[in-house]
Order: C-alpha cells, then structure tokens, then sequence
RNA sequence: GGGCCGGUAGCUCAGUGGUAGAGCACCUGACUUUUAAUCAGAGGGUCGAGGGUUCGAUCCCCUCCCGGCUCACCA
C-alpha cells in the first residue's frame, strides 16, 4: 500500500503503538452498553454511578485543552461525549489519547455518567481502550464528503459521515421486510430461481452472456424470473414470489443499473385485475413503513398511495395525447404513415409493437405523474400476457406508473401453448426485423404449459424505483448500495 | 453515443502565459467544562494523462482518460 502524508503519519501512530505493547486492532470489545441504551438510560445509571463500557468512532475534532480533553463517539446506535481528564486517566493514556489517537480512530471507554455544566450527557473516562486504529483520514469537516462518485465508490465512507445515506438504506429495507409481509400473508410463497439460465426470456432486453467451464455451457445471467416462476405455478402451487436481482445489458442512467431488484410474484386462480389491487396494497404497505403515512414527496410532487389508482387503457392514452388510434392504426406502414403525417416526434422503429411503446413513452409516459395503471397493451408488446376476450389483439396487461416511471409490469398469464408457441415465433420475426431485443424461444416452457397452467395473475415490480419514488431520490445510484460504475484506472 | 460543465493539497474550493493559493484536516507549542474550542507557528502539490504552440504552459491548442448533469435506448 503506498500511504500519503497523513496516512503515514497515522500508520507511524499504529507502530508506536504496537511498540509500547497496545494493539492497534485488539480481538474484541468489553463493551457493556451500547450508546442508545446508556442515552435511554442516561439518568439511572448516572444516579448508581454505575461504570460503563462504550464503544465507537471518534467522531468530529478530539478538543484537547492541556489537562482535559473532549471527544464524542459513534457506535451505530448513537453519538456520546466522553470527558477525559489527566488526572481520571493517568499521564500515559491522557497523552496516549491526545498523541497517538485520531479522529474516527474506534476506541472503548470506561467511566461514571454525568452531565457536563452545560447538562450534556457524558461518560466520565477513566480507563480508555482502542479497538481499531484508522488510517485513512476523515474527509473535510464542514463541506464533507459531497463528490458524488466518491460517496459511491466508498459507500463505507459515505455513511460514515452523511446520517441520511444510512436513513435511506433502512427505508429500503423497511420497504422490501413490507413487502414481504403483504406477500406472505396473502398466501405467497417465496422461492428462489436460478440466476444463470441457458435461456434467458421474460422481459424484452439485452442479457449478459457468461460461459460454464466444465459444462462447455453458454449461460447467461437472468433478465427475469417469470419463466421459471410459472413453471412453479404449473408445479401445483397456489403462489409464488421471488426477490432478487435481475441483469440487463443495456445502457446506465439516473432510472438504470446495470443489476436491479425485482420482485415477481405469480397467483394461481387469479388475474391482472387481482395483481391491480396487489400492487395499490404492495405501495401503501411499502409506503406507510417508510414514510409513516399513505402520501410520500417526489421531488415536491404529493403523491397519494391510499386510494385505488386510475386504470387508463393504453389505447385511449395514446389517442388522447397523440390523436392516433392505435386500435385501427395496426400495420406498420399505416402507423409511421400516420406519425408522419400528423407531425409526431418519435423516433422510427422497426416493428409495430416497438413502435407503438415508443409513442406511449414520448407522449403519455412522463404525464403520469399520481399513481396510474396503463392497461390493456398490444399482443404484439406483451408476448407472455393472455389475450383480452372481447379484443384478441390486445392483451389483459398494465404497467405501474409513478412519476413518470414505470414502477411495475402485470397480466393475465398467457398459459395456452399452442398460442405462446406462436407469439414466441412472431417474436423470433421481430428479432430478425432488426428488434434485439426480442423474446428467445423457450420449448422447455411450452412443454410446462402442455401439462397445463391454471388462469394465473402475475406482476413484476422493481424495487429500486419505488425506493427512489418512496424515499425521494431521483437517482438510482442512491438507493443502490454499491451502484455500478465504470472501472477506473490503476 | 450526442450536448453542456468539470478534474488544482487528505477534504471543500479559489486562481494565473512568468517559482502554486485559501479554509478545514494534519504536525509543533500553550490551555482543566469544550460543542466548528481558542491562540501562536510549521509542513504538505506530477495543477487528470499525453502531445503541440511558446524563451517559458496548471493556464492557450489537439487527442485521450475519468466524473456530473442532460438527450437518446432500456425497467
């Protein structure tokens, strides 16, 4: 490790250390308090004058003034003062703690509590410990850690020294345990589906491609569950979820990581009308743990998750916005013809079905700010989703919008063979037109579904956005621990 | 991938065609109730990388690397 100035004079601290027989990083702790708890019980212990034992980092500047110094520490649970006196501690340690310790080095005190005269809540140290010798210095005192690739990169760091990273990783985790609770009560079971899969199908994307050495195998990393989670339903259970990541090769941006949380559940019995009502009570159950009410601020937009959301089918949205109607627009020709001539900015796509999703992100997507379901897509979109009865040309789907983000994916599952086997063909079409990103045959699944699916409803959610949604942060890289980010150099 | 902005001390940032600046941090000294402790002093730089122009480049030009925002594509 090459060191800098400032870690060498810390590493130079670490030996002196080692050299008068005091370890830099001893084996344990003989912590007998956390911080929260000798705060909860400050006044009682205060009274007994009963010793403790705290732990944690040295936060903010040591104030160390001649025969008496002032520190506070941090353990995870709370910040504490601790009061040291050369006279309570003995020379060696007082000059020990004032010449061989640091700022956000982690140590273990021992004292009596008391109030200082302006009443904070402090230990009174008479024996002091280090548990582990820092050599990286904090970053600035004011300013702090701001560089937004910095805070990424060493996320350790960044919560550390910004409260509200932390805040924003325990709402997450509020948010899924919620979910969890919503889903195991209503009879789900949860399951787990392999991440390396030879087929890669359930969404349209681009995969990461891997390779099995001893198998001579090509695999690659799942963009979705559904398959496999339908196979389950095939199996005979009544419902099925699966939390877990999926990988798309596509590009990165505030709404993208290259690997993101899903999470799909599927009902037996059930349809898109049952998902609907799921995914109003996913969002308030979600939204209520981290927020506390059913309302949660985007950005300062209000939005309300206690009512049943707005169902708009896709092509009343698009005729609305656009003026096209879809429905009778249902070539390709006649649709750019008609984009064309009414002076719609869209991009050209190959195939109808692309062609149309483009229409509905540029003109609708980014009006649907409140909660709102976009039912009823086009069967040429929605290769896994059953057909509408009265309209086979569009199929029993929504989408979840919030923000202008799409939030989650739903339908009435698609469970006749010989009709997926034909909608897996179209898309093979489409994939040779030029899309991609179209779904790959799957004959493994056809064979499930010749032993028969029951009328299924499933829905696919991504966490991260409702977190970004719920916990107010437009980038992704926020409610993403460790966010991808480009390599850097050596 | 395109556009805009940026990369200077550990951190946060100024700045200039002529030996590189501040605050905080760090180091030395003083100080027994601090809360951004205070006071005095010292040290710390491949100015993202490479090339070019120039007597001289951190500054001007070119190329590249990295990042932020944004547009496009994807959830």
């Amino acid at each position: 490790m090459e060191l800098n100035d400032l870690q060498a004079q810390r590493a130079a601290k670490l030996a002196r250390l080692r050299t008068d027989g005091i370890s830099p990083f001893p084996t344990r702790s003989a912590r007998t308090h956390s911080i929260t708890e000798v705060l909860t019980h400050f006044d009682d212990l205060a009274a007994a004058a009963t010793p403790v034992t705290v732990a944690g980092r040295i936060v903010g500047a040591r104030r160390i003034m001649g025969k008496i110094a002032f520190a506070h520490i941090e353990d995870g649970t709370g910040t504490l003062q601790l009061w040291i006196s050369r006279a309570d501690l003995g020379d060696t340690w007082f000059e020990r703690f004032r010449d061989e310790l640091d700022s956000f080095d982690i140590v273990e005190a021992t004292g009596t509590l008391r109030r200082t005269k302006v009443g904070e809540p402090s230990v009174f140290v008479h024996t002091l410990g280090l548990l582990a010798k820092t050599v990286n210095p904090p970053p600035e005192k004011w300013a702090g850690l701001t560089d937004i690739e910095e805070r990424h990169r060493q996320r350790y760091l960044d919560l550390i020294v910004n409260p509200e990273v932390r805040a924003v990783f325990q709402a997450r985790a509020a948010a899924i345990s919620a979910m969890r609770r919503v889903l195991d009560t209503g009879g789900f079971l949860e399951v787990e589906t392999p991440v390396l899969q030879p087929i890669y199908g359930g969404a349209a994307a681009r995969p990461f491609t891997t390779h099995h050495n001893a198998l001579g195998q090509q695999l690659y990393l799942r963009i979705a569950t559904e398959l496999y989670l339908k196979r389950l339903i095939v199996g005979g259970l009544p419902g099925v979820y699966e939390i877990g990541k999926n990988f798309r090769n596509e590009g990165v941006d505030r709404s993208h990581n290259p690997e993101f949380t899903m999470m799909e559940c599927y009902q037996a019995y059930a349809d898109y009308t049952t998902m609907m009502r799921l995914v109003e009570d996913l969002l308030r159950a979600m939204c209520l743990a981290v927020n506390g009410v059913t309302t949660a601020t985007f950005q300062a937009q209000t939005l309300d998750f206690g009512p049943a959301w707005p169902r708009l089918p896709m092509r009343a949205a698009i005729a609305e916005h656009t003026g096209l109607d879809i429905g009778s627009l249902s070539e390709i020709g006649t649709l750019h013809a008609a984009i064309a001539a009414n002076g719609l900015k869209v991009e050209r796509k190959p195939t109808w079905a692309k062609q149309v999703d483009e229409l509905f992100s540029a003109y609708v997507q980014p009006l649907l700010v409140q909660p709102t379901f976009i039912i009823d897509y086009p069967v040429a979109l929605s290769p896994l989703a059953k057909r509408k009865p009265d309209d086979p040309t569009f199929t029993e789907r929504f989408e979840a919008f919030a923000v202008g983000m799409e939030l989650g994916n739903a339908f009435t599952e698609l469970n006749d063979p010989f009709d997926q086997e034909q909608r897996f063909l179209d898309q093979g079409r489409d994939f040779a037109a030029g899309d991609d990103e179209a779904h790959q045959m799957d004959v493994d699944y056809l064979n499930a579904l010749l032993y028969g699916m029951p009328p299924t409803g499933g829905l696919g959610m991504g966490i991260d956005r409702i977190l970004m949604v719920l916990a107010d942060r437009p980038n992704i890289r926020e409610v993403i621990l460790f966010p991808h980010l480009r390599q850097r150099e050596a």
